[in-house]
DNA sequence: TGAGAACTC
């Protein structure tokens, strides 16, 4: 226990999803001063493994388990068969360790395993590890089907593991480097690894700004997004000889595509890959299995880069295997009638709990975590939980409330997965749907569920998105509860009744289901798919979504008339934006505009994930802000000022961090928009599109209200769709299906009066808002739509 | 007067 709580309260590692993750970088910028030097032994890694995989009861109750493992345990150097000796009691000891050669034994025989593993299995760590000395995960020189011909290339050899995340993808590989023996160094440190700069590693990575594959990798983890893009450019993925598609429950967009792809590849011709196979494995935590089996049992009629064929290849046969999990019992109980006021609810649970439960037991703390909506939500009940528990008796334990959104700075998340100080006090979480999937808090013991969640929906006949709260899936429901027996038996508390649990949905919608399925469709005919509704999904969107954006990018140019991809269309892919994006950075190439570099800082700043400007509730936080962020807010509305903010940050040379505080500017976000800056740069100077640009910090000059102008009308050449024009009423009708929107509050054009606006996004919230808005005039919207 | 969570050559 002591152990245990120590790597915990070095608040390094938390959980992500089933897996642990290494805060390091991430939440905190504190130097690690428990890294192992050289040679010694990792606390952190070693405390980590048994924090994840084995619950402090189960591994005290079992005797047998504390004997030495004789294999390797007095060999110091590391096999490639057990790795580092020093992770290999712990791996041994996971749930998966005795299933390892049933793995093997199915892809020896089968090319498509899906696996599904509970919370606590190991399967993200171990399954590559298991896989990657088998026979058929070798490189071979064969002769693949290349155009007409065929040539000389290797096929095989590399086992990629997909996540959804980025921090997955980067501190699984660290920690699986670190079991394989060949650790992956610390990023930045010069030496932190075992032995120091290593120049040779059996894992690597691989997401956006952040690439290590040492030469021998066999594992490589990375993010679905990058395997997509890897796909564009090789079809058949020829290095790889399985690829493991980890977290597929939550089925993401890409997780969607993936999976179609790899059904493909599998289920076509092997040509490609000069008739090398490729294994597959599906990892789920849920065991809604069958659709997966389903899906890659049937037949498809075409494989990859070929003709729709007359005869429809034979299904590939599907194995599945289920690993049982480390769970603590958890209580379920719901409220006996609807509950009227969730917050007047929450409040009563949340003093119920304290006031009756020890503050720890032999498991370790009780801490509460409740999961409500959104931000508003939260911010209303950490007040009424606060205001209750200073009214407590003296001789009660504390109560302090910690706030959990995706849109707290890094500083303020650490927090809420920091053991309290002082030992008297209680912790309580107030997550959205961040605490769901994305973390794990530790010392979680009791769950409040309100049994809603923030869930955004694309509506293509509108063409705007609407982000609403509505109730969970039984799914979610049931992971919600999984998070109070995660480190001790727990106790989840439910805002609604049995009768409303059996009601909810099975499982969530598909991303692919709710959200503009544009980029999706314009990657798939990239990668050479004619007939897109044809093209494999597990759950494939309407019809009519398909043609509105077929549609659309018909109108941004991206598809000729016979629906076949253009020029434009592939230029368009080559760029990490959504096509409206791309469509505007190709159009400010063009002499017409020549405004590349302003529509690239633009660009950068709104695609750099959450908003640049961090959201100013209170009066006091606005007027404090308000001096500095004037000499960044322009009339012309939020697109010039997302440009004047990007120069002056360029612009500053001195200390940026503080340049950004000043300002309430996101200080996390900022650095990926001059990421993202500098990786567009780089593409557009490779395309042609433009000649390298003086490095920073250059001078500060303000855009002129001319140049401002052009810079509109080249972003109306993606964005011309989403106009509105002032009506007689004072509200702004859209020029594309006629509806009421009005600017959000988050514009500087709020509350304003211009002839018409050209607005990037459209959410149904409280209302119909158009965000990121800016100023035009009437006439130039006619003009972009013309040529 | 208001923003669930991710991701990209």
């Amino acid at each position: 226990m002591p152990k245990k709580r120590k790597a915990e309260a070095s608040g390094d590692i938390v959980q992500v999803g089933n897996k642990l993750i290494s805060l390091e970088g991430y939440l905190s910028k504190k130097p690690r001063k428990d890294i192992a030097a050289p040679g010694q032994s990792d606390p952190v890694a070693a405390g980590a493994v048994s924090a994840a995989s084995s619950p402090p009861a189960l591994t005290s109750s079992s005797g047998s388990r504390s004997t030495q493992i004789p294999v390797t345990a007095s060999s110091s150097a590391s096999s490639p068969l057990t790795g580092d000796p020093q992770f290999f009691a712990a791996r041994q000891s996971l749930p998966l360790w005795t299933r390892r050669d049933e793995i093997r034994g199915i892809l020896r025989q089968k090319d498509v395993l899906v696996l599904v593993g509970e919370t606590g299995s190991g399967k993200s760590t171990q399954v590559p590890q298991y896989l990657f000395q088998e026979p058929w995960c070798r490189s071979r020189k064969v002769k693949v089907k290349a155009g007409a011909g065929t040539e000389e290339a290797r096929v095989g050899g590399m086992i990629a593991i997909t996540q959804p995340r980025r921090v997955a993808a980067t501190t699984l590989a660290h920690r699986v480097s670190r079991e394989a023996g060949t650790p992956l160094s610390e990023h930045n440190s010069g030496g932190g690894g075992a032995n120091g700069a290593v120049s040779k590693g059996l894992v690597g990575y691989s997401v956006r700004f952040d690439h290590r594959v040492p030469p021998g990798t066999k594992i490589k983890y990375l993010t679905e997004g990058m395997l997509l893009q890897e796909l564009l450019r090789d079809p058949h993925l020829k290095q790889y000889s399985a690829i493991i598609v980890d977290e597929v429950h939550e089925r993401s967009v890409d997780v969607d595509l993936l999976l179609g792809f790899l059904k493909q590849i599998v289920s076509g011709d092997k040509a490609g890959r000069g008739g090398v196979p490729l294994k597959v494995v599906i990892m789920s935590a849920t065991a809604d299995v069958e659709g997966i089996r389903r899906f890659f049992s049937e037949s498809v009629s075409h494989s990859p880069g070929s003709q729709p064929s007359l005869m429809p290849k034979s299904g590939t046969s599907v194995d599945f295997l289920q690993i049982e999990g480390r769970q603590f019992p958890v209580d379920i109980v719901h409220t006996p009638k609807p509950v009227p006021d969730i917050q007047q609810a929450l409040l009563k649970l949340v003093f119920k709990f304290h006031t009756e439960e020890a503050l720890s037991d032999k498991h370790g703390r009780k801490d509460i975590l409740a999961f409500l909506t959104g931000q508003e939500e939260i911010e209303a009940a950490q007040k009424l939980i606060e205001e209750y528990a200073s009214t407590l008796a003296s001789n009660l334990p504390k109560l302090k409330v910690f706030p959990l959104f995706g849109q707290l700075s890094m500083e303020a998340q650490h927090e809420a997965f920091q053991p309290v100080k002082g030992g008297f006090t209680r912790k309580v979480v107030l997550a959205t749907n961040i605490a769901e999937t994305s973390v794990t808090v530790p010392g979680v013991r009791y769950v409040i569920d309100c049994g809603k969640a923030k869930v955004k929906q694309f509506r293509p006949r509108l063409g705007m998105e609407s982000l609403l709260a509505k109730p969970i899936s039984k799914s979610s429901a049931i992971q919600r509860a999984g998070r109070a027996g995660r480190e001790g038996p727990g106790k989840c508390f439910r805002l609604y009744t049995e009768e409303t649990y059996e009601t909810l949905q099975e499982t969530d919608l598909p991303e692919i289901l709710r959200t503009d399925i544009l980029s999706a469709v314009l990657t798939m005919k990239a990668r050479g798919i004619d007939d897109v509704l044809s093209f494999p999904l597990m759950d494939p969107p309407e019809v009519e979504s398909v043609e509105k954006a077929l549609l659309h990018l018909h109108i941004l140019g991206a598809l000729s008339d016979d629906g076949s991809i253009t020029e434009t269309g592939r230029k368009m892919v080559l760029f990490p934006v959504t096509p409206p994006y791309a469509r505007v950075l190709l159009a400010a190439a063009e002499a017409k505009y020549d405004c590349l570099l302003e529509a690239i800082d633009i660009i950068s700043c709104i695609t750099a994930g959450e908003d640049i400007f961090l959201q100013l509730r209170s009066e006091e936080a606005k007027e404090e802000a308000e001096e500095y962020r004037k000499e960044l807010s322009r009339r012309e509305g939020d697109l010039l000022t997302y440009l004047t903010t990007m120069q002056l940050y360029a612009a500053e040379n001195t200390d940026r961090a503080q340049w950004c505080k000043d300002r309430k500017i996101h200080v996390r976000n900022m650095k990926q928009a001059l990421n993202i800056r500098k990786q567009l740069r780089g593409l557009c100077v490779r395309e042609g599109m433009m000649e390298p640009p003086p490095p920073d910090p250059q001078p500060f000059t303000p855009t002129s209200p001319e140049q401002a102008a052009v810079i509109l009308k080249c972003f109306l050449k993606g964005f011309a769709l989403k106009t509105a024009i002032l009506a007689p009423d004072s509200s702004y009708v859209t020029s594309h299906g006629k509806h009421v929107v009005a600017i959000h509050p988050s514009s500087v054009l709020h509350g304003q009066k211009k002839e018409a606006i050209m607005f990037l996004e459209h959410v149904y919230t409280q209302k119909n808002y158009a965000k990121k808005v800016s100023a035009i005039q009437a006439s130039w919207i006619a003009d972009a739509l013309e040529e």
